[in-house]
Parts: C-alpha cells; sequence; structure tokens
DNA sequence: ACGCTGAATGGCAACGTTAACAATTGGTCC
DNA sequence: GGACCAATTGTTAACGTTGCCATTCAGCGT
C-alpha cells in the first residue's frame, strides 16, 4: 500500500480533494463540519502532503537553505540548531550547506548550488560586497552576522558596543595593557569589533599600541589563537589581559597562555566573544561577550519569512544588543586564588 | 523571467525535451553530438533542474534526513558535517533533524516527522527496539553509532575494543584505581564500553570495585562530568584515573578536577571518547579514543545508497575500528611537569 | 533485397498538488 | 418575488519532470 493523496482522503471524507487541500492550507469558506470530517479522514488514512507535488503547484518549497561555513565551530553549531528549531515552527524545514570560502557562499547566495528553497539564511564566514559581485540575488536572503550588505536584509551582532564593554570591564579591575587578537586585512585586527576596543581606549586616555594587535591566522580556529599568543610571547612586549575576536581563539590562546606557564586570569586576564557552551567548561570558564544568539535568530527568521511572503521593500538593517558574561577568566589579578 | 525548464533548453538545442532529460540523467542511447549540444544549452540558459518536477514524475526526492539528538555539541556536529558533505557527493542533499528525545527519534525513523526523502540516517541519543515497537520502517534507515537494531543497517563503533585499550594504557602507564563516568539504567555505567573496561581489568586479574563507577545524569552534556567528578569526590573513594564514556564528560570532569585542586595528570589521568576538536585545546589536551568517523561515515551512506537504489536484504551490522589517541592528560604521574 | 538488430530520439501520460474559476446552495434585500 | 450576494464545494488545467513505449534509421547478415 503506497502513500495516501489527497484523493484517497477525499474519498473517504466524501467530498472533492480540492475541498481537502482547502482545509489543509486553512482556507477560508470551509464549513466546520467538512473540516472536521476531513482533518478525521486524514488522520485516519495516515495522509501527509506530498512536497514535490504541493512544490510543483504552488511554486513553494518550504524550504529554507541555511549557509554556514562550518558546524564544528561551536558558535555555528548554536546558531544552526536555533534556525533549525526556530523555522520548523514556522513549518519550514531546513537544508544545511557548508560554504568552506567566499565562493561558496557567494553561490549560494545567488542561487547557483542552491535551488529549490525559498529562501537563504547566511551565516558569512567572509562575504563582501565586492566577492559578491553585481549578480542577481534571485531569491530572499538574510545574512545573520558579518557586515552589511547592500543587496539583503542583515542582522547585525553588537560588535562594538560588546567589545567596548569588555574593554571597559578589563580596564575597570585593573588591567593596563590589553592585547586583542582578531583579523583583519592589514595584518591587524580590525573591523567594528576592533572599533570598540578603541573606543574604550580613547574614552579612558589611553594611548593605542599597535605592538599589542595580533592577527590569527584564521578566525575560526583554536590553533589560530594558540599560534597568535604564541607570537606575542615571543616578541617579549609586556601585556595583562588578552581580548579575542572569538570564543574559539580564545579557547586556542588559553591553551598558549598555560603551556608559557601564565596564570590566568593571575597573570593575564583573558576573554572570548559569542559566549558559546564551550567556554563555561575551560579552566578557568571564559569572561565573553552573548551577541543575545536568540534574538538574532529571531529577527533573522521574522525578517525572512516577510520576505518569502512577498515584502519587497528596501534591504532592511537590524542591530542586536551584546551584553558582557563575565567569568573567572577576567577576575582581578590580586582576588584570584 | 522565470527559472529556465526543459523545454527551454530543448528549444534551444533543437532537440525534445526528453532528450535533454535524458542526456541530464546520464542515459545510455544519445548520441555524443547531441549530449554536446545539449549541455551547451543548458549552460546557455541557466537550467537547473527542478526537484519538485523530479520528485513527482521519479517518486524520489534526492534529499535524506539526518536525524541527531543536538549539534552543539561536537560530536554530533562533526559526524553531521561530515555526513552533509560524503552525501553531497552523491548528489543527495540534507535535511538536518534534532530529534531530543526517544519519541521524536522513533517518529522520524517511522517517517512521521521526516516524509519526503529518500532515506534516514539517525545518529541516535538512546533509541531501543523497545521504543521503536513494531512499527513498520517504511524507508531506508542507517543508524550510525549506538547499539545494534533489528529492523535496519547499523553502523557500531569499536566501542568496547576502544575502551579496554584505553584501560590498558592506562594500567601500562602505572593507574591503579581507574574510575568510570558513563551513563546506564541500573545507576552504573553499562554496555559495550563498560564491557572494554572491564575485559581489560580481568586481564590484568584486578577486581572490579563499584565504588569506581559512577552515572552522569546526561550522556551529552559538560555538566553532567563536573557533577559526576564531584561527586566521586565527595564519596572519598580512592582513584588516580577517570575514564568518562565521552569527551564532553570528560571536559566537565577535567573542570571539577581542576576546582577540587587535583591535578591533570599528576595527580590523576583523565580520559574521553570521540576524539573530538574541543580535547586538543584543553589544558592539558585530553587522551581520548577515535571511532574513526571517517570510517563510520563512508560506511553509512554507501549502506544507505544501496538501500535507497532497492537494495532488500536482511538488516546489516558494520563494525569500525577505534583507536587510543594518548595526550597529555593520561601521561605518567611521575614524568609529567 | 529483405528482415533483423540496436542505436537514437520523441510522444504521451502520469506523478500529487494548487490556482483560477465555475457551479451550486441558501439566504437577504428591496 | 426576483435579483443579488456570500458561503461553500467542485471542475479543469496547469506545474516540470520522468517512465513507458513507439518510431525512425542505419548497418548488418543471409
Amino acid at each position: 500500500m503506497s502513500r495516501p493523496t489527497l484523493a484517497d482522503v477525499a474519498a473517504r471524507a466524501g467530498v472533492s480533494a480540492k475541498t481537502v487541500s482547502n482545509v489543509l492550507l486553512g482556507r477560508r469558506h470551509v464549513a466546520e463540519a467538512t473540516r472536521a470530517r476531513v482533518l478525521e479522514a486524514v488522520t485516519e488514512v495516515g495522509y501527509t502532503v506530498n512536497a514535490a507535488g504541493r512544490g510543483l503547484a504552488s511554486g513553494r518549497t518550504g524550504r529554507v537553505a541555511v549557509v554556514v561555513p562550518m558546524i564544528y565551530q561551536p558558535y555555528f553549531a548554536e546558531v544552526a540548531e536555533r534556525l533549525i528549531l526556530a523555522l520548523a515552527e514556522h513549518g519550514l524545514t531546513t537544508t544545511l550547506r557548508i560554504a568552506h570560502d567566499d565562493a561558496a557562499e557567494r553561490d549560494a547566495v545567488l542561487g547557483l548550488t542552491t535551488p529549490d528553497v525559498d529562501g537563504v539564511i547566511l551565516c558569512p564566514h567572509g562575504l563582501s560586497p565586492e566577492v559578491l559581485g553585481d549578480g542577481i540575488v534571485p531569491r530572499p536572503v538574510v545574512q545573520l552576522g558579518g557586515g552589511i550588505m547592500p543587496s539583503f536584509d542583515c542582522v547585525i551582532m553588537g560588535e562594538t558596543e560588546g567589545f567596548r564593554s569588555m574593554t571597559e570591564h578589563l580596564l575597570a579591575t585593573g588591567r593596563k595593557r590589553i592585547a586583542l587578537i582578531g583579523t583583519g586585512p592589514g595584518g591587524a585586527p580590525q573591523g567594528s569589533r576592533f572599533a570598540g576596543y578603541l573606543e574604550a581606549l580613547t574614552a579612558h586616555g589611553i594611548d593605542l599600541d599597535e605592538r599589542l594587535l595580533i592577527t590569527g591566522s584564521d578566525w575560526d580556529r583554536r590553533a589560530s589563537g594558540y599560534e597568535a599568543v604564541v607570537g606575542l610571547l615571543r616578541t617579549g612586549v609586556e601585556f595583562d589581559a588578552v581580548m579575542c575576536f572569538n570564543d574559539a581563539m580564545a579557547v586556542g590562546a588559553l591553551r598558549g597562555l598555560r603551556s608559557h606557564g601564565l596564570r590566568v586570569p593571575q597573570d593575564v586576564a583573558l576573554t572570548g566573544f559569542d559566549d558559546t557552551a564551550e567556554v563555561e567548561f575551560t579552566s578557568p570558564p571564559l569572561s565573553s561577550v552573548s551577541p543575545e544568539q536568540a534574538q538574532m535568530v529571531a529577527a533573522t527568521v521574522r525578517m525572512l519569512i516577510e520576505r518569502i511572503d512577498g515584502y519587497a521593500g528596501e534591504p532592511r538593517v537590524v542591530r542586536t544588543g551584546a551584553h558582557l558574561v563575565p567569568r573567572e577568566s577576567s577576575a582581578p589579578a590580586e582576588s584570584a586564588g
């Protein structure tokens, strides 16, 4: 016995297939008695809608592509999981795409590698307007995290705000020479996160010491944080705190500091960004900044669904907050055991 | 201009739609010249196959559901990522399903929550034959990890083997009282992993001390390992090594040991299982057992594709190996700094 | 020369659903 | 009472692809 169709349900309920369809789609003008009878027939025969048929007739697939550079990094895994669950609540299924590089992200956005979805959620690795070029974006796209893109809706994290408050937190707890490990095209950390760091220093009348700016080889690898901190130690520059652009680098940096005999937080304070689950269980637990993932995901899904439903206004930008999550790794040096 | 169809390609190439379809499906009996002309037309008009149409006509969706209990735990994230990439190589797209509990896993296997896929890959949390009941499995299912299920193909990790060699490794490096943190229905660790531990002890003529067996509250949370080790310390039982059922618990256990002033590996050796990326960057890095993920994933995908292609033999069991990955956390007590 | 074989291609129907519209019913308004 | 409206249900024709089968044609053996 093969999978039941609308016709089977219709026969059972004594109505036409179209009426069953109307009930399932929640159309108005269906008598209450009919609706009840149809729903009963649906469960009796065990009907589930055939996505291929529906897709062909309606032009909608009910599917959304979530594009991430990788999922083995906790930040992306957590975001992807939240997105999948949020989309499921709206009846949308998810196909997860792993886009390792800029070109793969571009192809996903342009629809070359993501046909047959109603929309795309992009968690970018490093996609920039230049890489995207002037290709037509053929389908709703919402970007979660990363910089502002002119072609589609973007949800921007409170990076500057988060780094400003983290920097102030470190200054307030007695740290004076704060190294920054991040990424940037020019060999030194740049962008919104760097901006927050700089704002806080300026506000406290501290000059920027460029010897404290270290570039990790790769935004997303723990090894990158390890290498960066080892490089910093090798220069012999004095420092009493290390801020990392994200948690993954901070975990690597922690290992680097410890393997050189430095204690966290007694000798050096250490902080991350993203507030992923992994930094709660390092030794010591790492201070981080929570980018309000729940807010970001909610805004992303809301905007995507609006676009799928036909909204065609100008690209929008939503900025979410960020709050400090202080833990043991940034406790004042003197008070720590 | 809407998305091009087979008819558009056909018009461009001067053939029928059916011939274009034949070329795209790699059918025999297509002249080389025709094939070339069709492929050229495909790129010229930018054609991509419409999955809904193909699905409706062929009965295949080209999609596979990967069911995991969560993805924010590195083990599942890593496996899911490998599966997605391996399936993509075979032209299959993936929908990721998060199944939090046994009932959700059962529903995914039975197809209730995974219609419109050609097959299901299940990475189980704790699905057992009893939970599955005698429901008919309506579509190919392959299980990766977990125990043997009578209803579908299973890939079984070398759990016993891995725990046996890890236990022997610890004994060989001078540890005498090895605690085991895991899960089991009876309040003590059980199953294949426990069996490996026991085999090694028996082989060395060591009696099992049940006070060294601790059950974590939850297989997959780091907090569970933390709580377990704290509970163990509270009992006052002597131990010089802790083996955990997986890396997540080991990370939590490490935190628990450190926060009670115990040094790893000088005072206590500590080990995990799964060899996830996270244990390379703890302090110290944790010894673990690699379950040969690449092998497991390859076998899983191969068996699923065979099933999708119509193979209908009895459920099969593939056992993959496991090898020890010793790191600093299990170095001999006297030699460690 | 004839039928036969196999290669190459195309015609037609079907997959399960929904959009657009038609039809029927029952009631309301003047 | 008749025209009109709203509510409800049904009819027909797509949507884009592939399966099945028919057709054409060239080359071959006899």
